[in-house]
DNA sequence: GAGAAAATTGACTTTCACGTAAAAGTCAAT
DNA sequence: ATTGACTTTTACGTGAAAGTCAATTTTCTC
């Protein structure tokens, strides 16, 4: 009683191309099974395009995302590279922490510019 | 008495290169002036780098980035225009809004991993 | 089981945001 | 006068993340 996704359903559904999702299983973000050739996704799969697509649109590199799938599934086990990840959490985190606040300042930013829009239309609303 | 920056200075100050700096005059978001062929950075130019450079970190295109600065020197004088500006503003915030609540998920997420690492490094602590 | 629709692979192309190398020019200090 | 640090232009190169196209399968649908 698997529940299957079709590689169009999903394209559809997260608005990529089929090429996109090739290139992720390419690039060994995810592993759909196969029927013959074709791909066939499950809800496992669905849910990790989600999350690798979340990490693009916040501006992760393929291979940053990568990273981040391989410590769920399995996490390093040496105690060097247990820490050289931890150091890469901490720095992550100080740049998302960051892109936050970018990301704060230039809502207020673009409040101001429609505003400047709005006085604007209404100069030229009156001045008609 | 008008302070002017070299562009080196810059380029330490904001930890980009000097090509950086002549792309972004190239792709007309600045405007320094010039003795000679040298070019001389004004406070006006600085700060207007560091707004770009905000732009690049929330992942804004050089064009967006332009048009936004355009839409400060001159805004539009027509109403078309002016719509359109306003819409873009709307997408533009949508856009921010959700990369937002990515950046809070994955955040979230990050700690998560923090806490897996020190768990793992305990084990292995006292397996030894 | 025939034909349409969908999926596959592979190769080539594109866009963005610079990097890099070459070949000079500028300027202050030694 | 030379060194060394810095700057300039021009022009080609690069890496990431796909897009596009063509030539096959494969899979649905009737």
């Amino acid at each position: 009683m698997e529940k299957y996704y079709t590689i169009t359903e999903l394209t559809r559904e997260f608005g990529v191309s089929t090429r996109t999702l090739r290139f992720y299983e390419d690039e060994g973000l995810i592993h759909p099974e196969r029927r013959g050739r074709t791909r066939l996704f499950r809800p496992a799969d669905r849910h990790l395009i989600k999350e690798i697509l979340r990490g693009r649109r916040i501006g992760f590199t393929i291979s940053e995302i990568r990273e981040i799938i391989q410590v769920y599934k399995d996490p390093p086990g040496e105690i060097g590279q247990l820490q050289m990840l931890m150091q890469k959490v901490v720095e992550k985190r100080d740049d998302l922490r960051q892109k936050r606040r970018d990301i704060d300042e230039t809502l207020a930013e673009l409040d101001n510019v429609e505003e400047a829009c709005l006085t604007r239309l209404a100069e030229i609303g009156v001045g008609t």
